[in-house]
Parts: C-alpha cells; structure tokens; sequence
DNA sequence: CTAAACTTTCAATAATTATTGAAAGTTTAT
DNA sequence: ATAAACTTTCAATAATTATTGAAAGTTTAG
C-alpha cells in the first residue's frame, strides 16, 4: 500500500467511525486530514483536498474548534488562517471524552436521577420504573466517573496499571 | 412527576441518546420501553405504546435480538410471541459493550494496523502517516481491551464465585 | 477610506436514513 | 389440507441531516 492510498483509507475510515460516534463525516475527515499533515492547512487547503465546499468546511472547523481540538493558527505574512488539530492522542481522547461527557452523559445522567426520584406510589409499574432507571443511573454514573478519571490521569501511571491488568 | 410522565420522559431521553450512539430511535425506544415493563410484552403492545408501524417493530425487534439485549418469550397458550430485554444492567452494558467492540471497534483497529503498516519510504509525510496512525492504533487496542476488561468483571466475579460454589 | 482578501451565514437542495403499510410468508389449530 | 393468526419483507414515502454556493460580513493593506 501506497501512501496516498493509505492516507485516502485513514481519513475514510475514521470519517465513517465519526458517523457512528455522533460527528459528521465531513467533521471527522478534516480532524484525520490535520491529524496526519506534517503543517497547519488552510481552508482552501481542507477544501481541495477533501472536495467539499467552502461552507461546509467552515462551519465543521467552527464545530471542531468548539469540541477543542483544532485550533487557529496565525502564520506571520499570511493573511488567511491555517489550522491544526491536536496531535497527541492522548490529550486528543481526554477532549474528545470531555466534551462527551458534557454533552451526551451528563444531561441524561440528570433525566436518569430525576425519573428514578418520582414518588412510589405502591404500584408493581411504578416500583419496577423507580428500580431500573435507578439502576441505570448508577451504571451511567459510575462510567462517567470512571471514564473521566482514566482520561485525567497522567499517562503512564494508568497505562501501565491497566496494561498489568489486562495481560 | 407522576409515572406516565416519567415513563415517557425516560423512553424518549434513552431513545435520543441511542441516537447518538448509532442505534435507532425506535430500537432504543422498544427496549427502554421493555427495560421498565413488568412482563414481556406482544408486538401488538409495543406497536400500540410507541405509535410505531408492524414493520417497524418486526424490524427493531429483530436488530434488538441481534444484538443479543432482547429475548422472545414463548408463553404458554399464547399463539403470539413476546418480548423481554435482559433486566440486568451490567449484563446489558456486558452484550452492548462486545457488540459495540465487534462491529465498530475491532474494524476500525484493523484498518488502523494495516495503514501503519506500509512502508517507509523516508518521505516527512510517509513517517507523520505512521506515527500518527500507529498512535491511534495503540491507543484504540488500549481502550477496547480496557473496555472488555472493566465490562466483563461482573461475569468474571459471577463465573468465580459460582466455581467455588460447585467445587 | 476603499478595495481586495478572506470567512461566515443561511436558504435551497441533495443525500441519507427511518418509517409505513400492504403483500407475501410462516406457523398452528382443527 | 385449509384457514386463521401471526410475522416478515420491501418498495414507496416521509423525516432528518449534510452540503452547497452565493450573498453578507469582516479584516487588513495601502
């Protein structure tokens, strides 16, 4: 495999996890495409190589930059703005599971504790209700606490303990 | 909040947030909604509470089952067939986690693998694409190893104190 | 200040994905 | 074997989501 054909795979596949994942393709190809560039690239740059227009690409840049992992960046003599995402994947995950969090857990977390806190009212529907949201709040709170931990911590401590583990 | 508030509150919170995660409105909604009922329940049922089409439910039903978090239930005397989804949480999070793992994940490192793979010939581009993928690559066999570990420790304290029960 | 260079917005449109419903298929009771 | 009870399939359609492109907005150089 060749380069261009390897790159081409790389940011269609990761493009159509991003799909999966709850991010627009066109989002999730122009994060692979910064992600794997040896420079910050410029709109044109993202739109010529992705074939995709001018809107499309600044509104998704616009969206990657609130997830906080592309970021603007000035080069002196040029007037247009070039971008780059974050290239350490670790820092890249710990982003990416933060702003999950934020949006997508802990809103439901929230519905979870208050549907599993309706008044029992004796009924056999009401008691099963209370008991599974309730149950489901748990599990939804401890993964997120735990998710946000493993994502926090330095690198090589958590690594190395989970690596033990697993093998 | 009284029970039918909660009860639709819940159905359609979990339903949006199967929508993030690549599961379908209706899927999601069917199996919350088998999640908090009292008994296995008939297509007829399912279609009547939800509002969704025959097809529609056949077709959910089947991805559920699919899926393995939900079980047809025969019940004697009844021409019909009906429908539970497993009750337990952590045995729901066990199912949706390899599934999860199996169909997306698993694929996706594999891509991973080969594109890291190729040969380098020496060009600034060439070693960023297989730096960076090869990045990716571990951090992804990390995470899905780390998720089957965490997600099969409730089985495997099962499976462990059942051994000792029979030994 | 003005014009060129560049970015953003957003209504229109395209592409994708979900849903329906009726016909075809299957199973079971008699 | 047949008819009723029930489930599945799938082409048509609806609903949702992504994308375009041109007009409006912004910034900077001169």
């Amino acid at each position: 495999m060749e380069y261009q054909e390897a790159k081409d795979k790389f940011i269609s596949t990761w493009g159509s996890l991003g799909t999966l994942w709850g991010i627009n393709k066109a989002m999730a190809q122009i994060q692979s495409l910064l992600f794997i560039s040896t420079k910050a690239l410029s709109m044109e740059e993202i739109m010529e190589e992705l074939k995709i227009s001018r809107g499309n690409t600044s509104m998704n840049l616009r969206q990657l930059m609130d997830w906080g992992i592309v970021t603007k960046e000035l080069i002196p003599g040029e007037r247009k703005e070039f971008f780059t995402t974050e290239k350490d994947v670790q820092e890249l995950a710990r982003h990416i599971a933060k702003e999950r969090s934020r949006r997508e857990i802990k809103p439901v977390i929230k519905i979870l504790k208050e549907v599993s806190s309706i008044k029992d009212d004796g009924t056999e529907k009401t008691k099963e209700l209370i008991k599974q949201t309730k149950a489901l709040y748990d599990l939804a709170e401890t993964a997120d606490a735990m998710m946000n931990k493993i994502v926090n911590q330095e690198q090589n401590w958590i690594t190395k303990s989970l690596l033990k583990l697993i093998k």
